[in-house]
DNA sequence: GTATAAATATACCGATTGGTATATTTTTGT
DNA sequence: ACAAAAATATACCAATCGGTATATTTATAC
């Protein structure tokens, strides 16, 4: 990894949660000269642009997000004990190394429009491979008998995303974590009642 | 109505769309300009900064997505029926007159932040406001009998309300309409289930 | 150690930003 | 019809915006 690839990525990591905290629009470039203590030719030298930034950036917000999920599920043996790790997860959000600003795909996905397609379209791919990674998920639990077999995968997947997703926005803007904590609740009485 | 209150309403009625779909950061003056055809004089004749009318642009879209949703259960007698109205109306979502960009709820909760308090004040009491009146008709439907007596009535509003906007989310930036049809067949199952 | 390439800093650019001051037009009340 | 107030348009402001050009420093290869 040379120098630039090294100031490639400190400015990353610097400026990831202020785009996942001010959005695209409400950061600006003065926003992450501040972040990393560079200039803007150091920026402008290792990226075309700032959605070239902010891309980066989402993927970066998006793989903590993931590596906190995958670490809980790697110790746990059931699909249904996998399922769970969202509800204690989230239920303990300050706990996990949880990108600053909440999730980048809900930020992402409601203020990403028609002026930046490569960004929504990383919020869209973002949802869709969650969604095919926990219908996987509650298929392979069907298919080992742990759950029963009028279960809709795809529904239950959505639906979950769903739940978090509207949780964690209740939570973030009321202030209230018990709103999200009531949706967690809700989400670990469907798993359970998968079987 | 003098002439100024036309104006101002005018103003917000065009503008309240542009804040829907842009957010607070990514409308400009110039935006308002050219959605109303009037100039920034008018504009700050009417308003004090561009804060006050994207507050009064959130009310507006806000008083939209209500007309919908109480024109649709004014004709419900049961509690299940006005619930199952939600389901309704999402699921043909384009058929009824719901502002531009989406749900303003969900916009407005992830892009205000404290530089904005005041429209996070209206998105959060909006949130509070759609939990205390879903609960109370929760309850309302349990005291006469419709639900079973084990309903925690809050935790049902707030989990609705989850669901519905994560489906919203994920319906928006996927472009698939099937998404949010899926959490709404669960909204559904979830209802049906009270009682 | 040195020359060159790479990396980063600084200066500059035109355009846009939100807001204010002043000018002009329209409305209102008599 | 007219004067005054209200409403709106136009001109102006400093600051910021994203990006580019040029200068300087640092890293790399020999």
């Amino acid at each position: 990894m040379n120098k630039a690839e090294k100031t490639r990525q400190f400015i990353i990591e610097k400026t990831a949660p202020i785009f996942n905290v001010k959005g695209f629009a409400g950061t600006s470039i003065n926003d992450m000269i501040q972040a990393t203590g560079l200039t803007k030719g150091s920026i402008y030298g290792n990226f075309r642009n700032k959605d070239d930034v902010a891309l980066a950036a989402f993927d970066h917000n998006l793989k903590m997000v993931h590596k906190v999920i995958r670490h809980e599920m790697d110790s746990k043996d059931s699909v249904k004990e996998r399922l769970l790790v969202y509800v204690h997860v989230y239920n303990n959000f300050l706990e996990f190394p949880f990108p600053d600003g909440g999730c980048p795909i809900l930020n992402t996905s409601t203020e990403a429009d028609d002026t930046h397609p490569e960004l929504r379209q990383k919020a869209a791919d973002a949802i869709m491979q969650w969604k095919n990674n926990l219908q996987a998920l509650i298929k392979k639990g069907m298919d080992n008998r742990e759950f029963h077999a009028d279960t809709d995968p795809e529904q239950m997947a959505l639906t979950i995303i769903a739940m978090i997703e509207g949780g964690i926005m209740m939570a973030k803007v009321t202030g209230k974590l018990n709103y999200r904590n009531a949706v967690m609740k809700s989400i670990k009485k469907m798993i359970d009642d998968l079987g």
